[in-house]
DNA sequence: AATAAAAAAAAA
C-alpha cells in the first residue's frame, strides 16, 4: 500500500501547555503558497519587476510566474525530513503510523537545529533540478528556497549539512520530498530552461514573492489550519486561495500615464493650482524623464524654493509610466521633513490618474507612530478592510493593514520615508529581499543628496547600484553637487561616466541624455561678507549698528555651546524677548514648536517682529523656508556657509534701511591675519581642518558673494583638487588633507561592514548573500547595525518629578504639560503620545565611548512598570528632572549635572 | 582637543 504522505506536517499550533491544537499537512501549506504566489505574480506585484525578471528568461512573464509559483510549492519541501518532523512528538507518531519513520530521539540530536529546512531544502531542489537544467540554475534556484526565511546559509554550510544524513532522512523522506517536487513540477516544461541563468536582482526578487506568498498563507485567519485530532483530507485549494486573497484585499497596482505631452495640465491638476503652467526646472525635468533612451537615473540640482519636489514628482510619473513601476518611494532626510512631505505626496496621490479603487500609502520612519495624519490612516486601514468583499471601499488612500510594521510597510505603492529606509537596502540584513522588492518596483527619488556624509554616501552608491541592476528610476534632488561626486553617483547607478558639465541649476541623466542647464532666476541677491574677530562684543557691536532701526537677524554657531553662550550675551543686551534659541538639544516636541514658531515670524507670509536675533545652531541650515535680513555665521565648509546665506533676503519684503542689502559677518577663526586662517576648535572638532581651510581661502579674496550665480563656481573650488589660498598656506592645507583623506579612508572601511556585495555576475547564486551581515542579530540594541556614521547616541524620554517623588510630564509643554503620569497603572494612550514627544538626543558628552555605558546604567535606574507596559515607550532610557528641571546622572566615577531651559535646551557639565 | 545634525528596533 502507498505511503499516504499528506500526514507529512508542516504547520503546527501549540496551546499552552504545549500540546498541539491544529495542524496543517506540508501538501496543503505548499499548495496554498503556490496559490498565493499565483495571485501576488498575476495582481500585485509590479509590471517593472515582473519585466525585470522576464528580462533573464527570455521577455517571458509567463515564465516569471511558473517559475515564483514553483518555488512557492517547494519552498518548505524539507519539512518531510527527520529533523523538522521530529520536533512535535505528537504529529512525527502520526507519520510513524502512516509509515514514515522518524527516530523519536533525533529531536535531541545536537545537529538537529542545523539539518534546518531551509538548508536541506537547497540541497533536495538542488539534486533534483541537477537533472533537468544546468548546474548553475539549479544552484540558483535552490538558492531561492534556502533563502526563504531571511538569510540564505554560506556555502560551507550546505556541505557539512549534506552529510548529517540521518537527520536529513533518506529513504521514504528522500522520496516524499521527491513526490513534492515532482507534483509541483507537472506541467512545467524544464526542457525550456535548460539554457537559464538567473541574475542576483531576479534571484532576490523571486525569494521576495516566494516570502511573501509563505507569510500569507502562514496566516491561519486567511488559511485555517485542521484541528489536532483531524486526519489529512483533501481541501479545495482554490477556494481557500480565493477567500484568503479577499480578505487579504491588497490594493490595486497604480498605472501611470505619461504626462510630457500636457505638461501644465497635469501641474494644475496635481498640485490644485488652476490654470498652473510649469516652472522651468519642473518642465525640463519631465522632458529629460520623457527623452531618456532607457528610464533610468535623473538629478535635478536647483536651489530651494524653484519647485523641485513637483518636478521629482511629474518626473516620477512620467519615468513610470515608461519603466511600469508602480508606485513611488520619497525619501528624505529628517523626520520632520518626511511628515510634511507626506502630508503632500499625499494630495498628490489623491489627485492621480489611473489608480483603479484605493492605493496604499506608508509613512516610513521610527516615529511614524506619532504623525497623526498617519496613524489616522491606519486606523481607516483596519476598519474598511474589515468587510467580505474588501474591495469597494472609495477612500483613495489607504494604510493597508497587512502592508504594515518595518518591513512589509514599505510595500505600499506609495512611501514617504527617511533616506535611511532606502539605505537599508544595502545593509546586509535578515529578509533584506523584501526592501529590495519595495524599492525594485517603484521610482525612488531621494531629496537633498548633497546632504549626506562620506559614510551615508557609502551606502547610497551601494543602493544605486542595485536600483540600475533592478532597472529602477532614479531622481536625484540636491543643490550643486561637487564634480567628483556627481561623477560618483552615475557611475554607481549604472556605471557609465557622467557628462561633464558646469552649471546650476542643472539637470543631467544617465544613458548619454545631454544635461540641461537652466537659466539662474534673475532676482538674485547680492551678500555683503564682514570678517569680524571671534570677540563677541564685536558681534554685539556689529548688530547694534546694523539693527539700529530694527530688523531680524540670525546668528549661526557650529556648536551647541557656542550658541548658549551667545545667547545669553545677547538676551543681556538686547532683552529676553528679542532673542531666540534653537538647536538640536531640545525636547523634540519643543524644538517642534520652535520650528513652528520660526516659520511664523520668519517665513514667506510671517508676522516679522520689528527686532529680534535667532541663535542658532546648524538646524537653520536646511529645511526651513526663513528669511532674515542681517547674519552672522561661524566658518563653515563653503557648501554649508552657502547654504546658510540663502537664508537671507530670501523672500521679496520691505526691510529697515540699514539692512536693506544683505550683509553677512563671518566669524569663529582664531585670527584673520594668521597664515593660514584657523577656525575656532569647536568647528575644527565638527568639521575638521582640511574643508575649513579651503573654505576660508575661498572667504579671503572677496568682499561679497552673488547668489545664485556664485554658488555653482565656489562649491566646485571648494572640493575640487586645485589648490586655493596663498603660497603661505599650502603645506598647512596638505597636511589637513592628508588628515582628512585618512578619516575618509577609516569612515569608508567603517561603513564596508554591513555593506551589501555588488551585483556580481550571473553564475552566483543566493548562497553567502548577507555574509557576515547583522543575520539573525538584527533585533535589540547592540546587533543593530547602522547607516549612519558615529557612534550610538543616546535618545532619552524626559519627565519631572514634584517633592514628593510624583511624576509627571514637563511643566512647560505645549500640549499636556504638567499631568500626572502614572509610575505602574498603565499610562492611557493620549498620554503614551505625549510622553513619547518628550524625546530628547544626549548629546555627545555624554554619550561618548567610554562614559556612554555609565550614563546608560545612571538612566536605566529609572524604571517604571508603567513604562514598560506600553508599545510605545518600552525599552527606552527616561530621564528624571527636579522641579528646577535639573538632574544628576551618576555612576561610579562618571558624573553629569544636566539643566533643561525650555528657551535655552539642554546645558550639562561633568562632575 | 574637546564635538552638528541626523535615524533606529516581529515573522512565518
Ligand atoms: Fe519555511
Amino acid at each position: 500500500m502507498p505511503v499516504d504522505l499528506r500526514w507529512v506536517w508542516a504547520k503546527s499550533v501549540m496551546d499552552d501547555h504545549g500540546r498541539p491544537t491544529h495542524w496543517l499537512p506540508l501538501q496543503q501549506h505548499l499548495d496554498d503558497a503556490a496559490g498565493v504566489a499565483a495571485r501576488l505574480v498575476d495582481h500585485w506585484v509590479s509590471p517593472q519587476v515582473l519585466g525585470r525578471i522576464a528580462k533573464d528568461l527570455g521577455g517571458d512573464v509567463d515564465a516569471v510566474r511558473e517559475l515564483a509559483c514553483w518555488l512557492a510549492r517547494v519552498h518548505d519541501v524539507a519539512k518531510a525530513s527527520c529533523a523538522f518532523a521530529v520536533q512535535v512528538p505528537l504529529l512525527a507518531d502520526r507519520m510513524r503510523d502512516a509509515g514514515i519513520v522518524a527516530n523519536p530521539m533525533l529531536m535531541t540530536h545536537p545537529d538537529r537545529s542545523r539539518a534546518h529546512h531551509t538548508v536541506v531544502g537547497y540541497l533536495a531542489v538542488r539534486d533534483f533540478l541537477a537533472a533537468e537544467v544546468g548546474p548553475v540554475f539549479a544552484d540558483q534556484m535552490a538558492s531561492v528556497v534556502a533563502a526563504h526565511h531571511g538569510v540564505p546559509p554560506e556555502r560551507s554550510t550546505l556541505a557539512e549539512v549534506a552529510g548529517l544524513t540521518e537527520l536529513i532522512g533518506g529513504g521514504v523522506w528522500q522520496e516524499a520530498r521527491e513526490f513534492f517536487l515532482r507534483r509541483a513540477s507537472e506541467g512545467v516544461d524544464w526542457s525550456r530552461y535548460q539554457d537559464i541563468r538567473l541574475s542576483m536582482p531576479s534571484q532576490v526578487l523571486l525569494t521576495a514573492i516566494v516570502i511573501l506568498a509563505d507569510w500569507i498563507a502562514s496566516n491561519a485567519d486567511y488559511f485555517p489550519l485542521l484541528e489536532a485530532h483531524e486526519p489529512p483530507r483533501d481541501l479545495d485549494t482554490a477556494a481557500r486561495v480565493d477567500h484568503a486573497w479577499k480578505r487579504l484585499a491588497l490594493p490595486r497596482r497604480w498605472r501611470a500615464s505619461p504626462v510630457s505631452s500636457n505638461v501644465d495640465a497635469a501641474f494644475s491638476e496635481r498640485f490644485a493650482i488652476p490654470g498652473g503652467v510649469v516652472r522651468p526646472v519642473q518642465a525640463a525635468a519631465v522632458e529629460v524623464a520623457a527623452t531618456q533612451s532607457v528610464p533610468g537615473l535623473v538629478i535635478v540640482e536647483a536651489p530651494m524654493g524653484v519647485g523641485k519636489t513637483e518636478a521629482a514628482l511629474l518626473a516620477a510619473e512620467e519615468l513610470a509610466a515608461r519603466s511600469g513601476a508602480d508606485g513611488v518611494f520619497m525619501a528624505l532626510p529628517t523626520q520632520a521633513t518626511t511628515d510634511a512631505m507626506f502630508d503632500r505626496v499625499r494630495s498628490w496621490v489623491e489627485a492621480l490618474p489611473g489608480r483603479d479603487g484605493s492605493v496604499s500609502v506608508t509613512l516610513a520612519h521610527g516615529k511614524a507612530s506619532l504623525n497623526d495624519t498617519f496613524t489616522g490612516l491606519v486606523r481607516d486601514g483596519w476598519f474598511t478592510s474589515v468587510g467580505e468583499d474588501g474591495e469597494h471601499d472609495e477612500s483613495a488612500v489607504v494604510a493597508h493593514r497587512w502592508l504594515s510594521g518595518r518591513k512589509k510597510g514599505v510595500l505600499a505603492s506609495f512611501v514617504v520615508g527617511t533616506i535611511d529606509q532606502v539605505l537599508f537596502a544595502g545593509l546586509k540584513s535578515r529578509h533584506l529581499m523584501l526592501r529590495h522588492l519595495a524599492l525594485a518596483g517603484k521610482v525612488v527619488v531621494i531629496d537633498e543628496v548633497h546632504a549626506y556624509d562620506v559614510y551615508m554616501s557609502q551606502y547610497l552608491e551601494r543602493v544605486l547600484h542595485w536600483l540600475g541592476a533592478y532597472g529602477v528610476p532614479v531622481v536625484l534632488l540636491s543643490a550643486t553637487l561637487p564634480a567628483a561626486r556627481r561623477v560618483r553617483l552615475v557611475a554607481a547607478y549604472d556605471g557609465t561616466p557622467a557628462p561633464a558639465v558646469d552649471g546650476y541649476p542643472l539637470i543631467l541623466a544617465s544613458g548619454g541624455t545631454a544635461p540641461k542647464v537652466l537659466p539662474l532666476p534673475g532676482n538674485g541677491t547680492t551678500v555683503a561678507l564682514d570678517r569680524l574677530s571671534d570677540d563677541i562684543e564685536q558681534v554685539v557691536t556689529f548688530l547694534r549698528e546694523h539693527l539700529r532701526e530694527g530688523g531680524c537677524a540670525v546668528v549661526v554657531r557650529n556648536t551647541v555651546g557656542r550658541v548658549q553662550a551667545t545667547a545669553e550675551r545677547l538676551e543681556q543686551e538686547f532683552g529676553v524677548e528679542h532673542v531666540t534659541v534653537n538647536h538640536s538639544q531640545f525636547l523634540s516636541c519643543d524644538r517642534a514648536r520652535i520650528d513652528r514658531e520660526l516659520l511664523r515670524r520668519f517665513g514667506r507670509e510671517g508676522e516679522r517682529p520689528a527686532l529680534h536675533i535667532v541663535v542658532a545652531s546648524q538646524v537653520v541650515e536646511q529645511s526651513l523656508d526663513v528669511d532674515f535680513d542681517l547674519m552672522v555665521t561661524d566658518l563653515a565648509p563653503m557648501d554649508l556657509v552657502l547654504q546658510r546665506l540663502g537664508r537671507l533676503h530670501r523672500h521679496p519684503r520691505k526691510r529697515p534701511e540699514p539692512v536693506t542689502t544683505a550683509r553677512c559677518a563671518v566669524v569663529g577663526v582664531e585670527d584673520w591675519a594668521a597664515e593660514p586662517v584657523r577656525a575656532v576648535a569647536g568647528s575644527r572638532a565638527v568639521y575638521g581642518e582640511h574643508l575649513l581651510l579651503r573654505s576660508v581661502a575661498l572667504i579671503v579674496e572677496r568682499d561679497k558673494v552673488a547668489l545664485p550665480q556664485d554658488i555653482a563656481p565656489l562649491v566646485q573650488r571648494a572640493y575640487d583638487e586645485d589648490p586655493v589660498g596663498p603660497e603661505s598656506w599650502q603645506s598647512a592645507l596638505a597636511r589637513a588633507k592628508k588628515r582628512a583623506d585618512d578619516d575618509e579612508v577609516r569612515r569608508v572601511a567603517a561603513a564596508r561592514t554591513f555593506l551589501l556585495d555588488k551585483v556580481g555576475s550571473s553564475r552566483k547564486s543566493l548562497i553567502g548573500w548577507v555574509r557576515a551581515g547583522v543575520g539573525d542579530a538584527d533585533d535589540g540594541r547592540e546587533g543593530l547595525a547602522q547607516v549612519r556614521d558615529g557612534g550610538e547616541s543616546l535618545e532619552v524620554l524626559v519627565v519631572q518629578q514634584d517633592r514628593h517623588g510624583g511624576l509627571h510630564t514637563p511643566q512647560w509643554i505645549d500640549r499636556g504639560g504638567g499631568d500626572p503620569v502614572p509610575t505602574d497603572l498603565p499610562i492611557e494612550p493620549p498620554q503614551e503620545r505625549v510622553v513619547a514627544a518628550c524625546s530628547l538626543r544626549l548629546p555627545r558628552a555624554l554619550s561618548n565611548p567610554g562614559v556612554d555605558l555609565a550614563v546608560i546604567s545612571a538612566l536605566e535606574k529609572n524604571c517604571f512598570p508603567s513604562f514598560h507596559s506600553s508599545p510605545l515607550l518600552k525599552g527606552q532610557l527616561v530621564l528624571v528632572l527636579d522641579v528646577n528641571g535639573e538632574a544628576d546622572i551618576g555612576h561610579g566615577d562618571v558624573g553629569f549635572h544636566v539643566r533643561y531651559d525650555p528657551r535655552r535646551g539642554l546645558v550639562h557639565e561633568r562632575r
